[in-house]
DNA sequence: ATGAAAGCGCTAACAT
DNA sequence: ATGTTAGCGCTTTCAT
């Protein structure tokens, strides 16, 4: 910055009002038009780059937040990534992503904050049991926090879906009036130790409807399509198995339609299928996948609450609606094309 | 830092040096394990966290790297990080990774490095026809940089694949000796005005057959699943539609399967189908898809070549092969599983 | 085995 | 409209 004030025949002062930008208050009008363009040229000529760790030092700020996913694979994290960085980006923001697979990544991701390299995050899905744990305990240290999921809000604020359960239960009715009586489970856990919001509906539902649940009905792995396959197989493996099958993804929905389609069924003569989330790749799909979960998901209001606390990080931690659900009949379930 | 040493009775020096953990020379042998332990209890008291922003301002480096992939969804992207990464931690580093779907998002993402906020990069698969004057122009300034891709390395290294072409012709071979003579392509650029190194590959191949290449049997949108959908479907819709259609990537191909399987098709009586990249969905769709790619990707070297390059940034460009491409014969092509 | 102090590159309060 | 200067929190050389 010094060798830039020389060549401009400038103070430092002048050249950081110029190259920093104040969005604020004594921004424009500090520097004449010319002086402007004299800084800007010796940059040019210089080749002088910001040095953003001494900015960020003096500042103690980023603009700069973390986006907290567990893996890349999952169909939605795109769509998510780019809802809320096109949100930060208007507001001056900018946004990179750390893969946390482990507790123990999360907590190292969600270090970065108290060690001032970003300001606040965003945590996408990590269905972890202790994951609550460590998110109470960083906002408990004073870091912005967003969470898209279910968890209780304490100190950060969580952003979750609506009518998830309402969806899931005219899923299991849609299926019920269609006579279906052995109705099985594919959901994101391994086990059945840890209770599962989505199997919790489908449980309920399928009481309900005075049907049995019956655990030798139930597997997991719905996050990744390989398990799912595996798990779907297994069910259809059994001596009297599931005329229908609920998962608690797409991709695991899918996946039953590819191993049932292997094991010789016809979809949905002998095995309906419906999963959640609605993605796009349900419509592609032969048969299409009836599926239960949001119209047009749209994740930008996430960001927006992340900003506002920015804002003001002792807000209290509130719960906010940013997706509802609904019930997509296709052809894995109905036969015909009821909805696209 | 200064309260932390006040707490614990030493200087600030003897602060860093606890914290800091050189791992290099004058680290353990410096402090008394009493001191270092009186430092790590004052540390836990007055709940101290470094000042990223403050050592890496100082230390001139922030053992960071970027990771620069174009979309979150593409299918491989999660294994390449996950192999990414594990190298990069195992050396001490730490990686985000930024989203770069446009140049211009591309060129601020590589602007965070002579801006100091990382040391290195590695991009993934821009195949933008501007980027590799951005890698180019970047790596001239000295950002250390590889790249995942079949550029000719210019002051970046690149990690490529070895006998994509090879694998290509033996799909089309294999085409071609079950009979096939209106094989049609669907690969990853909106138009034919590029070239595109999978569509010369198929092409040639052709070619040498004795087969024409028709134009009207070309389409674009590989890289999304949507995309490829529209276009096999207007594939199938011509008065005289291809028998066989290669896809430049396995999401295309099981879009094209799905396409063909909703216009009634059967797989591969009615048309065969090939993809590229070999992913695992191939084995689980119904027909498992027939594809070109590596039997078992191994992104690590992609990391080890970025190393390389932070420890001695004047190296000059070099080509590196990470991958080793074959084709895989499935039932998408020969109606019985020759190959897993 | 430990401490003093310079300075990394920048911003912003306070001059003028 | 522009300049002076005191730090932001840390590492590291040089002393002791």
């Amino acid at each position: 910055m010094a060798d830039v004030a020389r060549e401009a025949n400038v103070s430092v002062t002048t050249v950081s009002y110029v190259i920093g930008g104040r969005r604020g208050s004594p921004a424009g009008d500090r520097i004449s038009a010319d002086t402007r363009q004299r800084v800007l040229d010796a940059v040019e000529t210089i080749g002088y780059r910001v040095n953003l760790p001494a900015r960020n030092l003096r500042r103690q700020r980023t603009d700069h937040v973390l986006l907290l996913i567990d893996r890349l694979a999952s169909p939605f994290s795109q769509h998510a990534a780019a809802d809320i960085e096109s949100v930060l980006i208007r507001n001056g923001l900018t946004m990179s992503i750390v893969i946390c697979p482990t507790p123990a990544r999360l907590q190292s991701a969600l270090d970065m904050i108290p060690g001032r390299l970003a300001d606040g995050a965003i945590v996408l899905g990590s269905s972890n049991p202790i994951t609550p744990d460590i998110l109470v305990r960083a906002a408990a240290q004073g870091v912005p926090l967003v969470s898209v999921s279910t968890l209780v809000p304490d100190g950060f604020d969580v952003a979750q879906t609506h009518d998830e359960d309402l969806a899931i239960g005219q899923a299991i009715d849609h299926l019920v009036e269609l006579g279906h009586k052995r109705i099985a489970f594919i959901g994101h856990l391994p086990d059945q130790s840890r209770p599962e919001t989505r199997f919790e509906s489908f449980r309920q539902r399928l009481l309900g409807h005075g049907l049995p649940v019956d655990h030798t009905f139930v597997r997991g792995g719905a996050r990744v399509r390989h398990d799912a396959y595996i798990g779907a197989r297994s069910l259809l493996d059994l001596t009297s198995s599931p005329t229908a099958v609920f998962s608690a993804s797409d991709i695991g929905g899918i996946a039953t339609i590819w191993a049932a389609q292997r094991s010789g069924r016809r979809i949905p003569d002998d095995l309906a299928v419906i999963g959640c989330g609605n993605i796009d790749e349900c419509r592609l799909v032969f048969p299409s996948l009836s599926s239960a979960g949001p119209a047009q998901p749209d994740y930008s209001m996430v960001a927006t609450l992340l900003l506002q606390r920015l804002r003001d990080p002792a807000r209290p931690g509130e719960r906010h609606v940013f997706e509802r659900w609904m019930f997509f009949p296709r052809e894995s379930s109905t036969g015909s094309l009821l909805s696209t």
